[in-house]
DNA sequence: CTTTAATGTCAATTTTGCTTTACATTTGTT
DNA sequence: AACAAATGTAAAGCAAAATTGACATTAAAG
């Protein structure tokens, strides 16, 4: 049996706001997507762009891979 | 006036492929997506998921940012 | 020069990101 | 308790990502 392994993304971006104390609608307007956008990211519900993730990791000054995390599952 | 930034994402994969002496085909290969994927990817033709942006991180072993990058410009 | 591997590109389609609007629920303050 | 701020959620729609298949062009090797 051949297997391909499958991918979770996870992030932190509710701890990463916290530790800027920025509420979700001040990110989005930071980033310019809609506040709808980064509540659905922060839950999971989609994945983000490579540029938003670009933009938040500039936003909170840490590496795009501080943030959003491959995890092995499916 | 108010301005807000316009973005655009560079990327160095065909660098990094070299560097590995990987064809796009296999690099497609590697994070399981189409050859196409990855081609137009590579020529700015889109912008790519996290998701993608973090599995070729892992290919080369290199920070997201050390293959994408975000430059002012529109 | 001829063949093969690698890359470019196009069209058609499916999937997913992201938007707007709107409303419901939770959390925090006074 | 009452009110406001923050967050959750949902539907509808558009735009962009990603797929498949097919074919053309450009390297690279024999």
């Amino acid at each position: 049996m051949l297997w391909r392994k499958e991918w979770v993304m996870k992030n932190n971006l509710r701890v990463q706001r916290a530790i800027k104390n920025i509420t979700q609608a001040e990110l989005a307007d930071l980033i310019q997507v809609s506040r709808q956008t980064i509540n659905t990211i922060e839950s999971g519900k989609y994945v983000p762009s490579t540029v938003l993730a670009l933009k938040m990791a500039r936003v909170f000054n840490v590496r795009v891979e501080e943030i959003f995390d491959l995890e092995e599952g499916d």
